[in-house]
DNA sequence: CTGAAAGCGCTTACAG
DNA sequence: CTGAAAGCGCTTACAG
């Protein structure tokens, strides 16, 4: 393994300057530079990273944290953020936290221990940020939680437009003639309590609001239950719903494992999709194009989401820049399982 | 932040002895220790571990190669790793590789970058470990497959007894009354080539086995397609055998993901599961727990197959021991999606 | 524009 | 059993 001395050598310059050549320094004549680095390719060269952090008394690692376990969702965006940062030549330790932690606090103790030059969160909330976020020192970027209300110097977000997308879901379900429609919510309790301020509670926002635009009732104390975001969550949830409010023609699951957790419910009482029963999903995960039958759904594009979210913290981490927040569009997947009411 | 420093001066000692004490070294007394250490958890000290590194020109971290992308099953074997290292107080980085690199060349190549002190691979072929294993000179452990073959020092591994549970698949299937059964394999061509080295491939072989030995005819060309490790690859394959063979009356795919798309392409056939096809699945991922039908499958135990791996990993890092080989029971679900035949 | 030198926080022979 | 000291590979004022 080659290191500065052998570059500095081989170069016949000092440390000092080949360090200079490696950091992109601009007081590095044109000269020395291309020799300089002519000397690290032929060597293949690659810093110590251990040393640089050590001197910089900072890690040059990135570190995601994660929310909640299990969430194929966040799997799939998780995969795509490591291999972006992977295809950037850098690297990423991750943490994962419970649902009921606090994220941002955790990601304190990480600053302690990994010292991250920058952190990328996936899911979370914004009260958590509220509070903690001030104690974070490195650009940090949040993926599917929109954190432009917070204002924060040194937190981008990348996120779907919750509101809209729950609002496009309602109108795609009363344009099929469905006016009885229930939703299947996540961890909000079932009450009425105005606009939520993050997350994926306001895609039920949303949607009731695009219904009651539309002159449709709905009641939170009928036509709604929360649950955890898994099958099982949706599967109860479907059952509970059911069995309280019979007459309705349409449901909204927020998540897709909420809305496949659903689909199953609703055959063990002998309802049939679509026929007896329309579901919409939310998120697009890939099994919702072959389940039986497909999945209408909210296509995330979790592709984007992790690319930008990189690409944005790898470039504030280089250069000062302002935070961004950026709505990525999704697309509204038609599938099997929305169709017009029989009743 | 308290640096080694702060301790010594803390316990008026020398840093040199408090490193011994952070290291476990034998040749301090138990009163200097106990002091020592008594400071260290008052200040809440923590190594800086990039320092350390340098010192010992090795990472602090433990590196992740998983093979292939998209993948449900390793997806949540992953996660389950990841959090076991960190419940361990680890640190770990991930690399993924494409299913067409060689995963152990790449390992090499994070050994130089990384300098990990331990390697996990997620998913791996033998044939790589024999040609590239011996350049990698950290403790390692492969899962999911059985390295047991190589006979290597410093590679363990912890897998599914793939031929035993392939052979449980038909044995099950046959005791349903099913005589003419297809199988979904991987990548391998639909040849019968002898016993294939390792991985999912083994799975076929122990369910020809199982067939020939119970004196029913399978081959190759007319009973089997192979196909990637993917729904959509599931759903290509299904139909091609489908058209090519019509009297089958149950199918193993070799993956759950494969057996989705299968499912799907049977339903657009007018085919429905179990009642004019059976189907069994590999792996026991989530979503086949909620499918309609359900899907019967092996559950391979991804808890005990990431723990056992990580715990492992980190006892030989810490301590000379030999390497095993350790065969994960695994679980068949009965499901919904097998059934008698009915013609 | 470049070099010599200090120092980041540790580990580990070496000497006692 | 303990301390003083060298050195891991780098970055960055400082001086020229």
């Amino acid at each position: 393994m080659a290191t500065i001395q052998d570059i500095a050598r081989l170069s016949g310059c000092s440390i000092g300057t080949v360090s200079r050549v490696i950091n992109n320094r601009a007081d590095v004549s044109e000269e020395t530079r291309r020799r300089v680095e002519a000397v690290i390719r032929q060597q293949n060269y690659q810093p110590n990273s251990n040393a640089r952090m050590l001197r910089r008394s900072i890690s040059s690692e990135i570190s995601i944290i994660v929310r909640g376990t299990g969430n194929t969702f966040l799997q799939s965006v998780l995969e795509k953020v490591q291999i972006c940062i992977q295809e950037h030549g850098e690297s990423a330790n991750v943490q994962f936290v419970r649902e009921t932690e606090d994220e941002v606090a955790t990601a304190a103790q990480t600053m302690q221990l990994f010292k991250p030059k920058g952190l990328i969160f996936l899911g979370g909330s914004i009260q958590s940020f509220r509070n903690e976020f001030p104690k974070i020192g490195v650009p940090s970027v949040l993926i599917s939680v929109d954190a432009g209300q917070l204002g924060y110097d040194g937190l981008s977000s990348f996120s779907t437009d919750d509101v809209d997308a729950g609002a496009f879901v309602m109108r795609a379900m009363l344009d099929q003639g469905h006016r009885r429609i229930g939703i299947l919510g996540g961890y909000r309790e079932n009450s009425d309590e105005g606009r939520p301020e993050d997350g994926p509670a306001l895609r039920v926002w949303g949607a009731v609001e695009e219904l009651r635009k539309s002159g449709v009732a709905f009641d939170y104390a009928r036509d709604y239950e929360g649950c955890p975001f898994s099958a099982e969550g949706g599967y109860r949830a479907a059952e509970r719903l059911l069995e309280r409010t019979p007459d309705l023609t349409g449901i909204f699951a927020i998540s897709d494992a909420i809305a496949i957790g659903a689909m199953r419910a609703f055959n063990d009482r002998g309802l049939r999709v679509p026929d007896d029963m329309s579901l919409v999903g939310f998120d697009g995960v890939a099994y919702t194009r072959y389940c039986v039958p497909r999945l209408a759904t909210i296509q995330q594009d979790t592709e984007t989401l992790a690319q930008k979210g990189v690409e944005d913290l790898l470039m504030r981490i280089s250069y000062e820049r302002p935070a961004v927040h950026e709505k990525i569009p999704y697309q509204f997947v038609n599938g099997e399982s929305l169709a017009r009411p029989r009743k």
